[in-house]
DNA sequence: AAAAAAGGGGAAGAAAATTTTCGACTTATT
DNA sequence: AATAAGTCGAAAATTTTCTTCCCCTTTTTT
């Protein structure tokens, strides 16, 4: 299994150092640098390109942790950031989710919960926790929503590869694997993995769904003629 | 000269067939695709990632001008976008430059005058023109600061390869390039070059201003224990 | 004014990242 | 049971990005 490299940011040293320690325990968890202030996770992120930033919330000395999250999920947006805080402050935790954090930890929290923590979310699975959750959902999905959906979309489009295209032109005309598998003369295998490509940068687990989508947007007609 | 795409967007056939024409007259620019509306415009552009899109900012239909400009600018922010406009309104022609426009042209401009434009825009010169070029230029150095100079200057950091970062640390150390290139054992020629590259990512045209930036956002010691 | 340093442009080869291709295996549909 | 849909992994091919170096012009030092 891959390395994962994780960035800590936290103005108390006793607090950093039980936060390398728990990460140096761990075999393919590794430490890209060690902050000490809001102002130096973004320059070390900047640096260093972290998968994972372990940030305390509440420090305040020159750059304040929420603000700092925001930077780096500007600067860096596949990074993912989790968020470490003392009282658990609803307000604040979710002002952190606005600004791109993922997952959110009780500075407390004991290593294993921390560990999965990191796991959780540099697979991409949030795993949202109660007690903020609804609250956050609901709130996310209105964003996600009015991101544009349109803008959402394209940019979907825009990051397909030309093959993927294809398909997808003859997927909305209808066609089936085989179909398309002989038209684009590979054999179905390569047709299967290549949906199976589109579906997840489309975040979708069907082809209907995809095509559903091209459907409400009235965007069947664009997509046909494709070169 | 490697050929450059250009998607055109306008609502007139007349309009569209003109831009053709002009396009098709010139060796290496051709036409990605020809749009009738902001919406048909969006889209392709996701679809066919143009180098150049010359846009009818007075569309309305479907989708104005400004917004698909705007979506467009969001979707592939390296795309350039000329604005076509028929009245001179300067609000206008500022609110288009907002949201990602490059240039703007009067619709009757001759032939030669759109060439050059698409040749301008390409190569990432920007002829702003003299009516709103003041008010452009101050607002726009206003809009590239506040974009927080920290993010802008961190998100070049994380463009930076290995080698460039380390040789951006040692030239704030004060070295010279000779003395760089014999601690890298490579030769000079190849720090110069790779010194060039840094300063075009910056946008700066000497390492000294480079390395004012660094000091005055006091990245010094930051950099400087970059493994 | 000569020498040294800085900077720009181009181009070949190396290295890294993406894409394409396909086989094996699992889960839904018909 | 058969067909179609979807997932995972991995080798080969392609594309993109980096590195390296050469040649030439401009700026700065001495």
């Amino acid at each position: 299994m891959e390395n994962i490299h994780i960035l800590i940011a936290d103005d108390m040293e006793a607090h950093r150092r039980r936060l390398e320690r728990i990460i140096n325990s761990v075999d393919n968890l590794s430490i890209a640098a060690s902050a000490k202030s809001g102002y130096e996770a973004v320059a070390y992120a900047a640096i260093k390109k972290p998968d994972i930033v372990l940030m305390d919330i509440e420090m305040e000395s020159q750059m304040a942790g929420v603000k700092a999250a925001s930077e780096i999920h500007k600067i860096l947006p596949d990074t993912k950031i989790i968020m470490l805080t003392v009282h658990q402050d609803n307000n604040i935790v979710f002002a952190a989710f606005q600004t791109g954090i993922v997952d959110y930890l009780m500075k407390a929290a004991p290593k294993e919960e921390i560990i999965e923590a990191i796991y959780s979310a540099y697979n991409n699975q949030s795993p949202i926790r109660p007690i903020i959750a609804e609250k956050i959902r609901t709130e996310f999905a209105r964003i996600k929503k009015s991101e544009d959906q349109l803008t959402y979309f394209f940019k979907i489009i825009a990051n397909l590869t030309q093959s993927e295209l294809e398909i997808l032109k003859l997927l909305c005309s209808g066609l089936k694997r085989k179909e398309i598998a002989d038209i684009r003369a590979v054999e179905v295998e390569t047709i299967k993995k290549q949906i199976s490509s589109l579906l997840k940068k489309f975040d979708k687990n069907s082809t209907k769904e995809v095509i559903t989508e091209v459907n409400e947007l009235r965007l069947f007609d664009l997509i046909k003629d494709i070169s």
